[in-house]
RNA sequence: GCGCCCGUAGUUCAAUGGAUAGAAUAGUGGCCUCCGAAGCCAUUGAUCUGGGUUCGAAUCCCGGCGGGCGCACCA
């Protein structure tokens, strides 16, 4: 429970708290009831505070009065009443009120906002909270297929993972990012073959990717018309699997080729792993798996294959052996984490994929559960992406790589910041370009909920202005042309010196969303969705350019002046850390 | 057949069961002698359909309609 007087002090004392404000707050609320209350048990509901949607109703509202009307067999605006008459208010509260049919209503004195501004303003962490605690928490996300290029597809689960990744670290979990490649599997038969047999080495020089792609696709078609193919594929893959030498080390090409790839793109989008740890990691294991589910009773015969059988729990049956003796994912994944939480015991481990696999996870989280592994298993799933015409398919040849998208974007940003800013020397509009369209790429999906369909465009994914990355970015490089010209034509005044004071209504506005950037984090984190991040930002940008251009600052006197250069400044390290945490840059000029 | 997801302005997206459904874009009309117009201000325009639960439903439940995905040896 929160010491009330943190708040009732008028000031809250965030470096040593691990409550965000809003949390705070949310914890008045409660308290408050309580002691209205006293001889009822409210602990199962929610009596919090949330941001208020329309001025007039207050800067944060509270709905509990009415969720309360039914167990306290009492009209909620009685209830409300009855909040009123036995709350304490905190020194940074100006008033309550109830309104409508029973939402208690939140007025925040000015001087309570401009203090906790002040806060964020000397917390580095700009007030986040450390709620994991060094917690271990393994993320596994990207994870593409080795000898296959990373097509558009492949993009959501690399930049929606890594933000749930730079989301969790900044609330202070030891975050684990593990790539999960797809480097084992009945591919590798055909693959070594065709190598052996039409692998084209200049083409394996240039792009390397695309020409082991080719000899898959090809030897995968021949193998479907010629049973001698087939068979030779398959004893090919029988070597690798027990382990000769020549198949190794060609496997072993194969994803050092494809992982040099991966890595120039992973590079461009600023994506970093602790861990490459591929199925092949796992293979060693999957035998003593399949013996601890055999052990366990969970699994039986079926067809010459052993499966598990769920169809009791709801959910379909799971093949842990194939009938020709061999383990295929539910088997690898299991072994994997089991592996992951004896060596790493982390508090949770999240998935990151595609929606085709919810099955899938829902499979071996429960078998996983069976086998009393206790770890949290959350699998977060995102919505295809595909083609206004068709899905995409390596077959129809419509996929675009994700390579070739990264290039478009960089030069149509490119266009725009030659269009723009003429004057900028040609290495540093390059770079800008870099920065803004991989950010625009990178906007795109993380603002939007991940499980509705998407259809790929270039317009859409492309965006540049309107709720977009550069719009956020924009708002930066204008924050810090402020702060350039402010330490010019001011020298030797150190705005710090001045109190922040909330004078204008679209000041307040913007203290308002500053002050929420904690609770922002937070619910970011915790419904793992970085599009509530992204909303966020794109709120408080749209509150700074409202600022900015009705509000003068440089032209105003001083006093006034200093605490506007104050808001600004908060404002972009708001932005930055903000645009970091969906791994978004932000130069200092566009 | 069974299961999961989605259906909101012309278009692309928002909205922990909360007050008058928000933005962007496209359209229309304004704002650069003035801190960066990639911007700001104003304006037109939407919850697929029929029931139900609730003080209160885009949201929850049931039935339609439309779309996507998955259901035994690919991952």
């Amino acid at each position: 429970m929160i010491p009330s007087r943190l708040i009732l002090n008028g000031r809250t004392i965030m470096k040593q708290n691990t409550l965000s404000f809003e949390k705070q707050l949310s914890d008045w609320c409660a308290n408050t009831f309580a002691t209205c209350f006293p001889d009822s048990d409210l602990s199962t509901f929610t009596l919090g505070v949330t941001p208020g949607k329309n001025e007039q109703f207050g800067d944060y509202q509270c709905e509990a009065a009415m969720k309360l009307s039914k167990k306290l067999r009492t009209n909620p605006r009685a209830i409300g009443q009855a909040f009123i008459d036995h709350a304490v208010l905190p020194g940074l509260i100006e008033k309550i009120e109830i309104a409508g049919p029973g939402f208690i209503n939140i007025f925040l004195k000015n001087e309570g906002i401009s203090i906790q501004l002040t806060d964020m303003l000397t917390d580095e962490n700009l007030g986040l909270p450390n709620k994991g605690n060094n917690q271990t928490v393994l993320i596994d996300y990207s994870s593409p297929n080795i000898a296959k290029p990373m097509h558009i597809g492949h993009i959501r689960s690399t930049v929606i993972g890594n933000s749930i990744d730079r989301l969790y670290r900044a609330l202070g979990y030891n975050v684990i990012a593990d790539n999960h490649l797809g480097d084992w599997g009945t591919q590798f038969g055909l693959i070594i073959l065709g190598y052996r047999e039409f692998a084209d080495h200049d083409a394996l020089k240039t792009a390397p990717v695309e020409e082991l792609e080719r000899i898959y696709v090809e030897s995968y078609n021949r193998s479907k018309e010629d049973g001698t193919w087939r068979d030779r594929a398959k004893a090919e893959l029988v070597k690798l699997q027990q382990g000769d030498k020549e198949n190794r080390a060609l496997w072993a090409t194969f994803i050092q080729l494809t992982l040099s790839e991966f890595n120039k793109i992973y590079k461009r989008l600023d994506v970093s792993f602790d861990l490459y740890r591929g199925e092949s990691f796992y293979n060693d294991d999957l035998a003593k798996t399949v013996e601890k589910l055999e052990m366990a009773g969970l699994s039986e015969e079926s067809d010459g294959a052993l499966i598990c059988n769920l169809e009791e729990d709801g959910l379909a049956v799971a093949i842990v052996r194939k009938s020709d003796g061999g383990y295929n994912y539910t088997t690898t994944d299991i072994a994997t984490v089991a592996s992951r939480t004896e060596e790493f015991s982390p508090a949770e481990i999240i998935y990151v994929t595609d929606e085709r696999q919810q099955l899938h996870f829902k499979q071996f989280f429960h078998i996983c559960k069976q086998l009393g592994i206790e770890t949290k298993l959350t699998h977060i799933w995102f919505g295809l992406m595909r083609l206004p015409e068709a899905t995409f398919s390596t077959r129809e040849g419509n996929v675009i790589k994700l390579e070739a998208l990264l290039d478009e974007a960089e030069a149509r940003a490119l266009e725009v910041v030659k269009a723009s800013s003429p004057d900028m020397d040609e290495t540093q509009q390059k770079e800008v370009a870099r920065a803004v369209g991989i950010g625009a790429i990178k906007y795109t999906d993380l603002s939007q909920n991940p499980q509705s369909l998407v259809t790929f465009t270039w317009k859409k994914a492309l965006a540049m202005d309107g709720n977009s990355a550069p719009y956020l970015q924009y708002a930066y490089a204008r924050i810090a042309s402020v702060r350039d010209k402010y330490a010019t034509k001011f020298p030797g005044i150190n705005p710090d010196e001045f109190p922040i004071k909330l004078t204008e209504e679209q000041e307040r506005r913007l203290a308002l969303k500053l002050i929420r950037f904690p609770s922002a984090v937070e619910s970011a984190a915790r419904l793992h969705r970085p599009s509530v991040m992204a909303d966020y930002l794109y709120d408080l940008s749209q509150a700074y350019s409202s600022f900015y251009q009705n509000v003068p600052f440089l032209k105003a006197e001083q006093g006034p002046r200093e605490s506007r250069i104050r808001l600004c400044t908060l404002t972009a390290s708001v932005l930055k850390k903000g645009l970091s945490l969906l791994g978004i840059e932000t130069p200092e000029r566009i």
